[in-house]
DNA sequence: CTTACCATGTAAGGCGTTACATGATTCA
DNA sequence: TGAATCATGTAACGCCTTACATGGTAAG
């Protein structure tokens, strides 16, 4: 119950303010829903064939430059769905990170091998919270327009993640150091 | 590839230090590694069995005060074997959490409905925290011995963490606040 | 002309939780 | 006596990724 799927709330959610196709779902998915979820095309497809059975969203056949789309709208019905997953309790936050499972099991059986794999999650963190920057420097100058808001305060809560990320990793490296 | 499992790799990564059972495992799995990861004795039990076939554990039937219990122990081959993923890359790294989702696809929909799953995540975010800092106290007496150093670099890591997670709490409440 | 992007979808198969089933011991 | 803990396992079922299959357009 608590795994249930949420991708059906993550494409109410996104229809809710623009129409979009199930390949620009994914866009979004992999942009700004990047840092905290997922999902993958056989994922997305089928939940739109499914929401559209249940009469949440309705599909409207285009062609635009001879190029076949299939736009998705959402509707009242669905529009409901989502207001009541919205106000229904948070079931699970979870994290999984290997990084840190390598370094609780290896448990110093090779230091150096602890120490090149903080060092590969540093530079991860220090890319992605470059790119997180970028987006909160974009989003500062419109947040008077409403759908930025809180779009906003998810990029500072990876922003202040990763840099909470970056300052362990220099502490776990130089404490990796001392105890050589 | 990058999704395949890692139970295995716990499993083994839990015996190279000790023997336990299945259900220890568990329990272990609740405890220390809660943070950063999970698994369920559907899980636990039939990836025992496959690394027994594999000749990776061994296990041994013993009969403590009438209550039956196995207790795996790691092989050579087991050892081979975890030590082989352990140099290997770190496939992923994530998190999935569904309050930023809310936030973010309910737009602020509702603001105070978005206030709440902040402050509950607050709430378990502190909750959280002090269990770390406690045992943060209890292994830093125990540093000299070596396999708590890593158990303790993964500790660090969710303290400041949910140091920053919570900071994040009252930026974001504040600044609600300040659209309303 | 070729690479990147736009666009939709299916099938196989693995992964993992939940629920179920069972039973002994310890502690209050 | 009842609740909590110790202890092992299976079955059903859902979720999701990966890989496959196809084909058009835009830009360099």
């Amino acid at each position: 119950m608590a795994n249930s799927k949420k991708m059906d709330q993550v494409i109410l959610g996104l229809l809710s303010h623009e129409n979009l196709t199930g390949y620009d779902i994914k866009k979004r998915i992999d942009g700004a829903l990047k840092f905290f979820w997922g999902g993958s095309y056989g994922s997305i497809y089928p939940t739109l064939s499914q929401l559209e059975d249940e009469g949440k969203v309705m599909k409207e056949y285009q062609l635009v430059s001879g190029r076949e789309r299939i736009e998705y709208s959402i509707t009242t019905k669905g529009r409901d769905s989502l207001r009541q997953w919205l106000v229904n309790p948070v079931e699970k936050d979870e994290l999984r990170y290997e990084t840190l499972l390598k370094l609780y099991l290896g448990n110093g059986a090779d230091m150096e091998t602890a120490r090149v794999h903080i060092k590969g999650f540093e530079e991860k963190c220090i890319h992605e919270l470059g790119v997180l920057r970028m987006y909160e420097y974009n989003l500062k100058n419109n947040l008077n327009e409403e759908d930025h808001k809180y779009y906003y305060l998810t990029v500072r809560f990876g922003i202040r993640t990763y840099e909470a990320y970056i300052e362990w990793c220099d502490e776990a490296l130089k404490q990796i150091d001392m105890w050589k």
